[in-house]
RNA sequence: GCCCCCGUAGCUCAGUUGGAGCAGAGCGCUCGGUUCCGAACCGAGAGGCCGCAGGUUCGAGUCCUGCCGGGGGCACCA
């Protein structure tokens, strides 16, 4: 795939420049900048050379600019800075040739082609309910993978399921005396069980020895453990796939941590040959002596029983044999941090030098629930009740003959589940937010249905007008809000592949604010001024230039909404 | 005690390879826009010494140091 539009004259510029400098094209690369739009789309400052030219700056930009050509862009200096602009002509034309050819593939490249991710993300422990804040990994996991198979890489994504552990043993213990036998099916019965044992265990040391026996059993392959707990996860299982059925999100594999159930043997002694493993108060520990400041890693804990460190180290060495990853992410909350940095470090130590390809992508808490309280909020009940928000719109716009819709139930399962993705997306991942009802399920202002709306009105316009015309007068396009919009398009590709980089959907999410409010603002034109409107009467091939611009956008906002995992309804 | 993260408008947050978008957006508040491409929209206004104090630099919300304030993590849970 060719390089974007957008990067193309990025780079011309950047060449340009340096071969007018007599500099290698990599030493300006990072010096290039957006401009100011008033002054043009890239910049590039001066006052570096001040010194070794002995000049001003603006002089330095005025002889710059002279002897810089570049087909395409307008090349000015504007006081210390050289500016560049795109001309009206050809970019406008290659801009919706590139987005019209690519249709819902805009924004997407090839640097991954042929390369593996593999991503742990959504990993729900079995027995315990799926709260709102598990819609962190959920979404953010499926966002990120989307990013990366829109670059062309071969996503594994892997939901590593919390299946194995003391916290089964918890639930399991808690059936026994509390369970309703009658109910052994039933997840939410599962859920209030575990949550009474949590609470027990807390006080009553003796029932958390029960529990941690049971775990112990289960590792031991005791036939009776096991039968309940194969049972209680297909329980969970079922569970989770109704979620992930209606969150729109898919996994290449469905394999938890008992997955490596019997195959940490020769994991534990490979490191045991590496200095710092030792026995301490009865576990078996790996005291890393180039970690400074930080606790030893438990490997063992004094009954023999692993822990999930063991077992992630087992899988990080198991998923690199199976994919040989060119990255491999994990989608978990930042509480966890430290436990990645030791995670990554005894691989380091055992010599795996593909450790450098992981990475921990951490994202902040959400704050005001707390499962061991029991004062959790449901995912399920947070989906619904978006649902029922969004619903009574809907139908207000029906009757009100605004839209038309054959199920209004589903729109509005779109739109509702659309406000709360966006929400979940639109900040960078790192922060942190408190649970808040009438936060999560805002649909007005700069929201998941703001964009949703926005594309529904591109839909709208072309409906309307008959969709784009088979050929169209690029050049048309004078107008600055039309310039706007097409530059927003423009930068689809960069954001794209920043995103994917950096693992942060939220500039995804950024970006489709910009379009979206660049094109509501030319839109909003035409209320007052009949000239400037997509459909405008007596002139053919204004309407069809502009028709073309409106099929853009609207392919670009479904681009940008998809890979977000957010629904895009033609109409709302 | 040790380690990590964060402090930008009343609230929630962008601004993270230092460069004229670095002072912004949404919500809330005040005002205005629809007989006509759908107002889940658009525009205008009020509102911030970018926690504080130093430093580096031609240039700092952005980098460094200290302080203050908030959050998270730290051996048999995950």
């Amino acid at each position: 795939m060719n390089p974007s539009v957008y990067s193309r004259y990025r780079t011309a510029f950047v060449e340009a420049l340096a071969q007018a400098l007599g500099v290698p094209a990599s030493e300006l690369e990072s010096q290039v900048k957006p401009a100011d739009p008033a002054h043009g789309d890239f910049s590039f400052p001066t006052f570096p050379l001040a010194k070794a030219q002995k000049k001003a700056p603006p002089a330095i930009a005025a002889s710059l600019a002279q002897g810089i050509k570049v087909p395409g862009l307008e090349v000015v200096a504007a006081g210390p800075y050289v500016n560049a602009k795109f001309a009206l002509m050809p970019f406008t034309a290659e801009v919706l040739d590139t987005v019209r050819s690519q249709g819902a593939r805009y924004g997407g490249g090839d640097v991954g082609a042929g390369k593996t991710v593999v991503m742990d993300y959504s990993s729900p422990n079995i027995a315990k309910p799926i709260a709102f804040h598990h819609i962190r990994s959920t979404m953010i996991g499926h966002s990120v993978a989307n990013l990366h198979r829109a670059l062309g890489y071969k996503v594994e994504g892997i939901n590593y399921l919390g299946d194995w552990g003391k916290q089964f043993g918890l639930v399991a213990v808690g059936f026994q005396e509390y369970g309703d036998p009658a109910r052994r099916n039933d997840m939410a019965h599962l859920v209030e069980v575990y949550i009474k044992a949590n609470k027990r265990a807390e006080a009553e040391p003796a029932f958390d020895e029960r529990a941690r026996d049971f775990f112990r059993r289960m590792e031991a392959n005791d036939a009776e453990a096991l039968a309940l707990w194969k049972e209680f996860r297909e329980t969970s299982l079922r569970d989770f796939a109704r979620i992930y059925a209606r969150l729109g999100v898919k996994f290449e594999h469905m394999e938890g941590e008992s997955f490596y159930q019997g195959k940490m043997e020769p994991v534990i002694e490979e490191i045991a040959r590496k200095p710092g493993v030792k026995e301490s108060q009865g576990a078996t520990i790996v005291d890393i002596p180039y970690a400074e400041n930080e606790p030893p890693v438990l490997l063992k804990k004094n009954d023999g029983s692993t822990l999930y460190a063991t077992r992630d180290l087992a899988a990080a060495i198991d998923r690199y044999e199976r994919f040989h990853f060119e990255k491999s992410l994990y989608v978990v909350a930042t509480d966890q941090a430290l436990h990645f940095r030791q995670l990554f470090r005894v691989l380091e130590a055992m010599g795996r030098e593909w450790v450098d390809r992981m990475v921990h992508v951490n994202f902040g808490r959400v704050h005001g629930m707390s499962t061991r309280k029991g004062n959790v909020v449901l995912l399920t009940d947070v989906l619904d009740e978006a649902k029922a928000r969004v619903l009574e719109k809907v139908q207000e716009n029906i009757q009100a003959g605004k839209m038309q819709t054959e199920d209004p139930e589903a729109l509005a399962e779109q739109i509702g589940l659309g406000a709360i993705f966006f929400g979940d997306l639109k900040n960078r991942r790192t922060t942190d937010y408190t649970f808040d009802w009438d936060e999560v399920l805002a649909v007005e202002g700069h929201t998941g249905p703001y964009l949703q709306y926005a594309h529904a009105r591109t839909c709208n316009v072309l409906r309307k007008g008959g969709g784009v015309p088979a050929s169209y007068d690029a050049s048309l396009l004078t107008l600055p809000e039309e310039q706007a919009v097409l530059r927003a398009i423009a930068r689809l590709p960069v954001v794209v592949q920043e995103a994917a980089e950096q693992c942060e959907p939220s500039f995804v999410a950024r970006w489709l604010l910009d379009l979206a409010a660049e094109f509501s603002r030319y839109y909003t034109l035409g209320n007052q001024d009949r000239g400037k409107r997509v459909l405008v009467e007596d002139n053919e091939p204004v309407k069809a230039a502009r028709l073309a611009l409106t099929d853009a956008t609207r392919a670009a906002l479904a681009a940008g909404l998809s890979l977000l995992g957010i629904a895009t309804p033609e109409n709302m």
